[in-house]
DNA sequence: AATGAATGAGTATTCATTCAT
DNA sequence: TATGAATGAATACTCATTCAT
């Protein structure tokens, strides 16, 4: 919508990913946006502002990406989903993402606390640990412990965030292979003994 | 050996935790040692060397520790010994491991490029990936690519250095049932099908 | 032209004089100017930008004004329009000029060289030496080997640099007699024998 | 006498020639001379002592090297043996000359004021003036003012005062030479039209 | 005599923010 | 809206000096 809101945050995203969040100074985001320091104060008050309009969009384009998950039969499928759904978001601007990781990493408050509630805290581990729960009570995975449930949650969370940075680091990184290996990773993880898992990798 | 420079990495490793690499300034440091400044920059002539020095000092301890891995007969045998002495090292000192992940994270050199390798790169991945390569090789493990088996390792190498600051965060942390979930996690990550794993986690 | 630039070379100045080379802090010009340290650096990128800023400008205006010299017919006339012109050029912006002699004679590379070619150079020299040499091929001055030249032509370049501090360390001084006792000293010293110079210093 | 003093005064020059007077910290001069800090501070209460005592060693030094000089017959003679001794002396120490010649210009006391007497001050002009006036008187110089010959005055020991630095930059300096030059240059400068000085310089 | 440790004031520079235009 | 100027706090680092050993 706002033309100057938006390229302001790319330029930030920009100087985030080139030379890091504590770098990331309004001058330098000026600089690559190609406008004086004042617009940004303009357009947003301070820079906490604009670091929270950063996290905020992009955290607004992954509900709505994201809406479209819950739609599987099976536990291992909604697993799958969510892998699927959750990498292909952060193919869609591994930048924004990486950035935002970099933000919540490093964004702290006056006394010294993180500002952003860690990548592993509860909330956004719930709906994983509940397709792991709900997979077992089915019968399609394995037995898990609540702590054993949330420790996939963690590992597979753990290892979606990491992907971002992954991705931008090596150019050649091939996104549908990276997928179908950690689909497959996850299967085996959850999967119960002596019942092969079928499905074709796509 | 050096007493205050001993000290002034405690409280460097403490401020770091406290408030985070970029805000852990040569004062705050000062402040937590309950010394000057100077004494700091007396020590370590620059605030790179102490980091260094704190990285270093990691390190040294680490491989020391981790020296006694490979000495297992299969490898699902090493996999576990590999995930149980990295966990129990970490264990030793959760806060100096979770600063220095600060640090490798954040810490740039001048141009803006981070200045210690990656967590993910090739270098601290390769005994790993060479512990799922002999796995198969043996069949002891499933079928991998030699990018299944890269992914494995990330997940792996990710999921053990996000465990300090996992640790630090949750003060009834059971390290113990963590290290077995993860085993167990790990073990089904690799494993045949149809070929159970019997042994009962410690 | 700026005029914030230009207030703040004129407090630099100021402080250069009044405290010497050294003592010159960004702090104590701010001071001098009554504006805060701030507004030094926003002009002028680094500390050093600000003394080359200083330097060029009287480089310039130095250029600008000498620039008229070299218009009289014979060497004696030219060697006492190059004292005069000289001499009138410290006399327009005496303060200038003795701070930048500061300057050259202090500011250093950090591996200790000095940054500014030093007053004695062979550049610097290079008019002065031609004019003496062009006096002596016309049979109007003195033998001079080439060594001698360049001694003379130090002496007087030295003569005409120390002027800056001798005239703002004495309220009297009074430059038109000053002037016209260089010329007559240096006049004698490259005449020849016997030819009497009967010219009327002005 | 005092072999440590000598040997930290040494160091001194040979860091003030090195990285200029205020580069010249005692951390430097300390590492130069191969000791720690605390020996000269041991030795000299404070800086400014050591720094007199590098100055009052040369006036020392100087004053009995020069004492010789006022044996000639006519002015002249004395001009000459003024210069011809003066230089030689800077020959024999010309890097403690030269480091003196950086602290005179340098040092300043806590109010910004230089902390020794300028070089081009009465009190050392004095004797040369003396010799001036005296050739005058006899008929052997030309007519000088009192001006006049302040002027000469100054110009003749700004041209020694120049000479030890002059030596150390250009490794192949004739010193032999210089002298002679320089001498002959004030002799012409101050004889009479019309009768020359027939000595042939060396 | 000599040393290493410690101190605190002072340095240039960076930066988010404010403000007049 | 946009800009450039200005501010003041914070940063790493330097250094003369003090002190216990």
């Amino acid at each position: 919508m706002n033309k100057t809101k938006r390229s302001i945050m790319e330029a930030a995203i920009e100087t985030i990913m080139e030379l890091g969040f504590a770098q990331a100074s309004i001058g330098q985001i000026a600089k690559r946006a190609g406008i004086s320091k004042g617009v940004i104060t303009y357009h947003f008050p301070s820079k906490d502002e604009l670091i929270d309009f950063i996290v905020t969009e992009l955290y607004t384009d992954g509900a709505e990406f994201l809406s479209q998950i819950m739609q599987e039969q099976t536990a291992s499928g909604m697993l799958r989903s969510y892998i699927e759904s959750n990498l292909a978001f952060i193919r869609t601007n591994p930048r924004h993402v990486a950035a935002v990781a970099e933000i919540i990493l490093n964004m702290r408050t006056e006394d010294g606390k993180l500002r952003y509630v860690g990548l592993n805290d509860d909330p956004i581990l719930v709906p994983l640990i509940e397709i792991i729960q709900w997979g077992q009570r089915e019968g399609e995975f394995r037995e898990f412990t609540d702590f054993g449930a949330k420790v996939l949650a963690m590992t597979i969370r753990g290892t979606i965030d990491g992907t971002a940075s992954l991705m931008m680091s090596d150019p050649r990184f091939d996104f549908d292979l990276y997928t179908a290996e950690l689909i497959t990773l996850f299967e085996r993880a959850t999967c119960k003994m002596g019942e092969g898992n079928h499905k074709e990798d796509k």
